[in-house]
DNA sequence: CCAAAAGTGTTTGCGATACACCCATGT
DNA sequence: ACATGGGTGTATCGCAAACACTTTTGG
């Protein structure tokens, strides 16, 4: 170890864990994933997705673990929201949660896995009480996410791979909780060229028929590269 | 402790740090407070100041601690940056950091302190090499005030109570890295009615004198509430 | 009276907003 | 043929950017 290994082991050591608010969206609106904790206290509670952090992890990788498990997805958009420490926050022990956001497209997660850890996808305006200070850790991911969904292409995450305008302006409106202008949104966002168009059209929701259109990531990159500014 | 406490005692317990960044500003430029690190490893390299969370204490609370050890002020602007938990990061032992970044007015804090951590403010773009991560805080930290700065009075924190429009529009210059004109920006700021007029002017760098001016946090809070933006 | 910085006024152009209008098609 | 939602075009307003101009005062 260290020359002077006194100064680390006098220092208190402490339990770490990672909170994971995972965020879907369906035409209804956006939604939440929370699971059934199976551990004393609150055993049975609604609750998110979390785990301790181990010895051989970073952070990172322990929220990419949590999530793997809970949805059997890898590769899910996850982004640190902030940390919660307060003394007494959990009575099970002294544990400091790191929260991270994540989005996931609904359809895709493992069903059965979803039965397996008693999760349910809720509405996050219908969610039900949550455990220790899981209530404000929603809160201020849902702050967040609303705020950078705003000037980062984070929709793209939450809808399908292949997505119509007015499906992508239904997303903007329950994300900044408005109506968005039509015409205005598609020359706007078709303006920034990074959707491309596909053949396909979708027929379910009106008789013309609305084109398809793909998030095309390297454009945007290239975009961002030249200081381009996504805003909505 | 709780019912089922293997849950608790079956992790991994580890050792949590928080670092400082602590900003400073002076006409010269943006300034970075250093410390010269006292323990092994890396004794005698240059080192953001840091501690050990405490068991009785929330991160926020270890920070401020930090903070009013290093420099005799309490009630320093801080903020949380990002956790920094690379497995390896610190040879000389499993430790998890959290950042934080601070905004300081360096007239303020006390220099026989300052002497006493062998503390110096460099020119940000003039630092040393640093140990562990730190470099790659003070990264983060650079751009998260640069970004933050532009919708936020971060501003504020920095100058001294009392300053002029020309002084502020320097250190917007500074933060942006980019000329800003005079008329349109003492137009803007102005329009804002966030600022208020003092008597007293300034003469030093001009002979017409610049009226000095200080913030208005009541009137920027109440402003806010009207879903008024700040944005430079 | 002149240089230098503070402070004011004027013009211009682009982008956001509002909204009118045209298109395609299943019933 | 018409209702319905997709898609296009156009007028207007506000505001940021550019920049010319006025003010003040010490040397």
């Amino acid at each position: 170890m260290s020359l002077n290994s006194a100064f680390y082991e006098n220092a208190d050591p402490l339990l770490l864990a990672v909170d994971c608010i995972i965020f879907g969206y369906t035409p209804e609106g956006l939604k939440l994933l929370l699971f059934k904790r199976r551990v004393e206290p609150f055993a049975g509670a609604w609750s998110l997705i979390g785990s301790f952090v181990q010895r051989d992890e970073s952070v990172e990788e322990a929220t990419s673990r949590i999530l793997e498990e809970a949805t059997g997805l890898s590769h899910i958009f996850q982004e640190e929201l902030g940390v919660f420490s307060s003394v007494n926050r959990d009575p099970g022990g002294r544990v400091i949660s790191i929260a991270y956001y994540a989005l996931v497209r609904i359809q895709e997660e493992d069903a059965d896995l979803l039965a397996l850890h008693q999760a349910s996808w809720f509405p996050v305006d219908q969610r039900p009480p949550l455990i220790l200070d899981h209530e404000a850790m929603v809160v201020a991911g849902l702050d967040k996410l609303r705020r950078k969904a705003r000037y980062q292409p984070l929709g793209f995450e939450l809808l399908p791979e292949k997505f119509t305008i007015p499906q992508l302006r239904s997303f903007y409106e329950a994300i900044l909780q408005r109506e968005v202008d039509q015409g205005n949104f598609r020359k706007k966002i078709l303006a920034m060229g990074i959707l491309e168009k596909l053949a396909e059209k979708d027929r379910a929701s009106s008789k013309k028929g609305a084109h398809y259109y793909r998030f095309d990531r390297d454009q945007y990159d290239r975009q961002v590269q030249e200081g381009f500014d996504f805003t909505i």
